[in-house]
RNA sequence: CGGAAUGUGGUGUAACGGUAGCACGCCAUCUUCGGGUGGUGGUAGUCCGGAUUCGAAUUCCGGCAUUCCGACCA
């Protein structure tokens, strides 16, 4: 991508709009736009980002046999008054203009709608388990949006659902999410914790959260300094600076950010909607259940409140728009143009700023503001090295590398 | 939903109740060319509705929006 082309820009000044960092490095960098509180586009730029985070997730949850399917948003009245959720204060309505038209839902969850849908394809224990997932946007209306991408009333999540036919097949499964969970935030970039929490509106038992240590986060845990078990405050027995109840290690609070969760369901909404299998004797049972989510915004905005410094974003470069920016300076387009193609003939992802009436200072500026790892320069002086110069963002040192060999040098994929 | 603050060109800001100004951006042009270069000309604004007043960005009332604190948070 040609930077003359992109056609977002960045700003110099923070928009005064938002006070958490994500979103206004986030906002000044062009990868969102704010429509409403809560309410965010992803620009060019952050539609990369998110891009890029989807493909993780995808990998991680196919690895542990999740079928990709794709639910629908308006979710009809009978779906939520099977389990009494229609009057829950995050849900907006929607409905036709004509009276006495059905009314929906804006989707918050889909416990509701592929019980039923797997209710048509299930009966039989020989159909368990199984277990799928959809990345779709979800609505909520939060009393109080806040924070940029970290809590909004319209954001994307990944939820995958979970049945088997007995508590066991459930639980093992439930770990194995558990790991591809830690697997997908870590290769994000993110160390997370796995908290004992409550379940609120969607069931009774304790539930698990995946949390991300930050200072922004709204969740406060407590985490043992020795084998990190923690919990979250609102439920915790523990107190900071006591001990752990596993290993007698001593406890810190935190504050966190919930990236993830996971929830075991039991038979709450397998019994509302009545999917039942048979099992080896012949005797009917209710399927077990448990559903799993992962808000992909907050987990931008997340990695954007961790991996940043004064000078703007630091990507990890797994989720980086963009792997390389491209930096002409003082005329040298041409030679620019020349290793642009050649990136990009080598499936190189790069960013080329060949803005012509821009200054050094600002290309700089720019790079670092977009946060893309690796940058690289042309100008008189590395040329007449024969050379680029390559700058890992967030790091110091620059080196040069020969133009012939940048193939050998970068790892261009 | 309770509390607080703030709404001025695209962005950030200034203006005692009395000419809406500055910087950045953008357009044109010249200049400069390794960390937001310098000049000249241009462009564009008082959230909405009402009230007070000779006169309102400024005061008052109502609304809307955004942010923050709290409640809430699958």
């Amino acid at each position: 991508m040609r930077l003359s082309q992109l056609f977002t820009r960045t700003e110099k000044e923070a928009p005064k709009d938002e006070a958490s960092v994500n979103a206004q490095l986030l906002e000044r960098a062009g990868f969102v736009y704010k429509n409403n509180s809560g309410i965010y586009t992803y620009l060019p730029l952050g539609w990369r980002v998110i891009n890029k985070i989807t493909a993780i997730i995808r990998e991680e949850m196919n690895a542990i046999g999740g079928q990709e399917m794709f639910m629908p948003a308006l979710v009809d009245k009978r779906y939520m008054d099977s389990t009494g959720r229609w009057d829950v204060e995050v849900a907006f309505e929607a409905k036709g203009k004509k009276e006495n038209e059905a009314r929906f839902t804006l989707g918050w969850t889909h416990e509701e709608v592929i019980t039923e849908i797997a209710s048509k394809y299930i009966s039989s224990y020989k159909d368990l388990p199984f277990s799928s997932y959809q990345i779709q946007t979800k609505f909520r209306n939060e009393p109080r949006a806040k924070s940029g991408l970290l809590r909004g009333r319209e954001f994307l999540m990944k939820d995958l659902y979970s049945f088997h036919a007995s508590e066991e097949d459930f639980l093992r499964y439930y770990e194995k999410v558990r790991g591809a969970y830690h697997k997908i935030f870590e290769r994000c970039g993110l160390k997370s914790f796995y908290t004992l929490a409550a379940g609120g509106d969607f069931t009774a038992s304790n539930t698990h959260e995946f949390q991300v240590l930050a200072p922004v986060g709204e969740d406060t845990i407590f985490i043992c300094s020795k084998c990190e078990y923690a919990e979250n405050k609102e439920i915790s027995s523990l107190a900071n600076g006591g001990l752990c109840l596993k290993c007698g290690g001593k406890v810190r609070e935190e504050k966190s950010v919930e990236v993830g969760n996971i929830f075991p369901l039991g038979t709450k909404y397998t019994e509302a909607l009545n999917l039942q299998f048979t099992d080896e004797r012949g005797n009917k049972e209710f399927v077990v259940m448990g559903s799993y989510g992962i808000g992909l915004g907050r987990l931008m905005g997340t990695v954007a409140e961790i991996y940043h410094d004064k000078n703007g974003l630091i990507w990890p470069e797994s989720i980086a728009p963009y792997k390389f920016i491209l930096i002409t300076l003082d005329h040298t387009k041409e030679e620019g143009d020349k290793l642009y193609q050649k990136l990009l003939e080598q499936g190189a992802e790069v960013l080329y700023d060949d803005r012509e009436d821009k200054t050094a200072g600002e290309k700089f500026a720019d790079a670092d503001l977009l946060g893309i790892p690796i940058r690289l320069v042309i100008s008189p002086k590395t040329l007449k090295e024969k050379s680029v110069e390559m700058k890992m963002r967030g790091k110091k040192v620059t080196e040069l590398t020969k133009l012939k060999e940048v193939e050998e040098k970068l790892d261009l994929s």
